[in-house]
DNA sequence: TGTACATCAGTGAACGCGCGTTCACTGATGTAC
DNA sequence: TGTACATCAGTGAACGCGCGTTCACTGATGTAC
């Protein structure tokens, strides 16, 4: 095996049980030494592949956000009828559903709280935007078909619209600003639902996650004007 | 000073400390020594006030939920006009907001990931249920008022009834299922929001925190069929 | 094809630090008669 | 009002443990001629 494969090969399995280990000890308590004890090498060696726990942990997150994000673009690809947009978000919705219940601390690294001390770098920003970007893509299409919005939305005023500038940049269409207003409730209704199960708020209240999740979605694509 | 009155002083000097503590290094990282230190005392003394470490932890839980609770339900109860709903899901709702912006760690400690290792006890529970609970009495007084809801609700089977069981013992009135989602949703939208705007989400796509959550509130309270 | 040198992975000891919890103790505060 | 005893807060030392990071080093892998 050549320097560059065992290179490539003990940085991945650094990398794998540090993210065993943040499973169990979550990321504050992540300890750079019991990782190189798993490996079997010693902690000091751990530096010739990261050169700080910061890094090590940059690189988790990175990993975390490129996973749920190739995720949830298979699921959007995945989909034929490229014009059945609320097949789309269905499929959208339950693949950052599905990671997450399959990967809860992973989720919870980068949706849930923030490390105390860490400071995320640019290099995550690219990652991060996939699940947005896979929405907004969506969201273009129910623009250029004119759909209709399901829910009737208020009329929005030009201090909401000002507030929304930082996202028109990101669509390649010139979107009504109530199609926006619904697409960030449908966001936030998202992640807000899958936090809230996950760190256990729903617990004894819904009494089955999946059929509970399944209507909400189907009920945000009617929102958003995606079903007809 | 009594003796009691000495032990009620430091457990609080004790506590307040922690919460500082907290802000500081996140709840995995808090330390005893740390805090015994600050208050000045010998870390060992912590020990007569409180048995563990998560002890201190769940009176911290059980702090924030409470404070987080009360100042939810002081804004529900400020509204002069009980039967103005609309304006009271607002004032709860921008008590949330305002309390997390204010306490963003004690709002992580609650509603970010769950601290590893740490089961919270079921103490919690009830001051768990406070906001909720506000929610819910709104909910019911829109459902004796009959109003119909603003946002259409799609048909709700028999097994999403099922799963949203848990929550009709909470009620003390018989409420449609078409109602109850939508403030299942509202509750979902509500903290999914604050959670992705604290947790920095929303870092750039949106600009103005405050208007757009505004313009959420007024929409959610539209939907819920609450305004008119 | 072989040799000389450079690069790199991994070692092991060390630095300086912090942690939660236990325990025998001192001295002050409270209580019962 | 005074004395004897019980309760309690806080001390300081100790146990056993873990951490991130640095550094001089050995030995193996790669490269240039």
């Amino acid at each position: 095996m050549s320097r560059a494969e065992n290179r490539l090969e003990t940085t991945q399995a650094i990398q794998e049980t540090a993210r065993r280990h943040l499973a169990e000890v979550g990321p504050a308590a992540l300890s750079l030494r019991a990782i190189a004890r798993d490996v079997g090498m010693v902690s000091s060696a751990v530096y010739r592949y990261f050169p700080s726990r910061d890094h090590l942990l940059t690189a988790l997150i990175v990993e975390a956000y490129d996973e749920l994000g190739a995720a949830v673009e298979a699921a959007d690809t995945g989909v034929r009828r490229r014009g059945d947009l609320a097949k789309r978000f269905a499929a959208v919705c339950h693949a950052v559903h599905d990671w997450a219940r399959a990967h809860p601390h992973e989720y919870a690294l980068i949706y849930g709280s923030p490390v105390p001390g860490y400071a995320a770098p640019d290099t995550t920003i690219a990652s991060a935007a996939r699940v947005p970007g896979t929405l907004l893509r969506i969201a273009e299409e129910s623009e250029r078909a004119e759909r209709a919005l399901g829910a009737p939305t208020r009329a929005v005023g030009a201090r909401e619209r000002t507030a929304l500038g930082g996202i028109r940049p990101a669509l390649d269409v010139e979107m009504g600003d109530d199609r926006l207003v619904r697409w960030m409730m449908a966001w936030t209704s998202l992640f807000g639902h899958i936090s809230l199960e996950l760190f256990g708020h729903m617990y004894r209240g819904v009494l089955d996650y999946d059929t509970h999740f399944a209507h909400v979605v189907t009920q945000l694509a009617d929102d958003l004007g995606l079903s007809g």
